[in-house]
DNA sequence: TATCTTTGCGTAAAAGTTACACATCTTATA
DNA sequence: TATAAGATGTGTAACTTTTACGCAAAGATA
């Protein structure tokens, strides 16, 4: 079955997305990784992708990768780069369109692929195949930047969350310490979170928040920016 | 001369890059758009752009598209999205790289490519072919974003330049007033312009000033931020 | 000459940032 | 049980940045 029946006129590339997944565990930022099966690079650690299908969108493969690969749905996703380098792929000229993706590490299933796949912190991340370490790298920026601007932390936080925990993962993405109270201000004069009633108004059980989408919408139309 | 050659077992997507061209011209942001002389969209206007090489990365295909249309070499440009709706491209299915192109209008020269080209402001733009409003739109804001950051800016404006041609500048791309007094000091005190000695120290002939590229780099890297 | 515009510089009020102090409540520990 | 340790919500003063506007000097305009 090696039968090659599309057939163009000038050589074309091959399109694939790749997906740097993002996690939050509570003090550090993570990345989901597979391990390659087949060579090239059988055994090394990856990001998962696949190839782009010709009746989608590549937001709608990323999309599609992600499902295979944790079983989530409807995920956060922003596209941030294509990787072009003829040399990239060792194979045949294979262009990537990257995303990366924002998820609650507990709404994570093992996915449908029998590929192993693995949390590994950010700062742990072992050297990976193809130019997939560029990829990471630059996926790393970007969020960063992103966060600077909009306030797309709650994607990573359960819907419910203390100050300390939005806090921590603040200072995980960005790698500054804040000052707690100052830190708390802040967000409260955004006014981007609403408080929860949790009952019990005593001291050392902190308050409960939840993101404000609406605020959120606004914020992100009206640019905001989180800077200490 | 129909003939297809090359022959792959599952289909591929044809690959482009377009590249929406900015200038300035003293007083508004303008866009080189290129009237189209073949179907589909014959006579329509769109961006310059084609077909991506196989032994070229995107990058230096847009670079060389840009040369092709100005006679430009070696231009700021900036990849921002890549566009794959699959129903973007009427004939067939293309996806497109796009960057936008930071020059200075005086430097732009006809290009080799008979299509005619014209500059247009970024509020008078047409209907464009294909997808090209929307890559447009998408550049235009990425634009925005990004000079909040990094100043950019320079890359449109002549070597030398006043005071109030920076201002201008910044007040046409992000589209807002500042007080003139005001911007005056923010600039001096970001140490990012160099004063050119013009001779004649009086008051109605305004100073000249040059960018410091060391600094800018500086900023760059640590993060720069320009907000009034 | 008289008037207007432009430019560089100055300054005071307002707003935002930073660095802490503190009382309260919970949990851990002796 | 008493005490120490740690966390949380609130407050406040020093400092920096932003904003709004005044002003004099040097052309340009009439």
């Amino acid at each position: 079955m090696d039968e090659k029946k599309f057939c163009y006129k000038y050589p074309h590339p091959s399109v694939t997305t790749d997906c740097v997944i993002f996690g939050f565990d509570g003090a550090k930022l993570m990345v989901l990784l597979i391990e390659r099966g087949v060579e090239p690079f059988k055994g090394r650690w990856a990001l998962p992708g696949g190839f782009l299908r010709m009746d989608e969108s590549s937001e709608q493969g990323a999309l599609r990768e992600l499902n295979e690969e944790t079983g989530l749905e409807g995920a956060y996703i922003k596209q941030f780069h294509t990787f072009t380098n003829p040399q990239r792929d060792p194979r045949e000229r294979v262009i990537t369109i990257a995303y990366y993706a924002l998820v609650r590490i507990s709404d994570v299933k093992g996915g449908d692929d029998a590929a192993r796949a693995e949390w590994f912190p950010l700062d742990e991340v072992p050297a990976l195949a193809f130019d997939h370490d560029q990829i990471l790298r630059m996926a790393s920026r970007e969020l960063r930047r992103q966060i600077h601007f909009e306030p797309v932390g709650f994607e990573l936080l359960p819907k419910q969350f203390t100050m300390r925990e939005l806090q921590s993962l603040y200072e995980a993405i960005l790698d500054v310490r804040f000052d707690r109270r100052n830190f708390y201000k802040k967000m409260q004069h955004l006014e981007l979170l609403t408080q929860v009633d949790n009952g019990s108004n005593s001291r050392s059980q902190p308050f409960i928040f939840e993101f404000n989408a609406q605020k959120y919408e606004e914020l992100k139309h009206k640019g905001f920016r989180l800077e200490f």
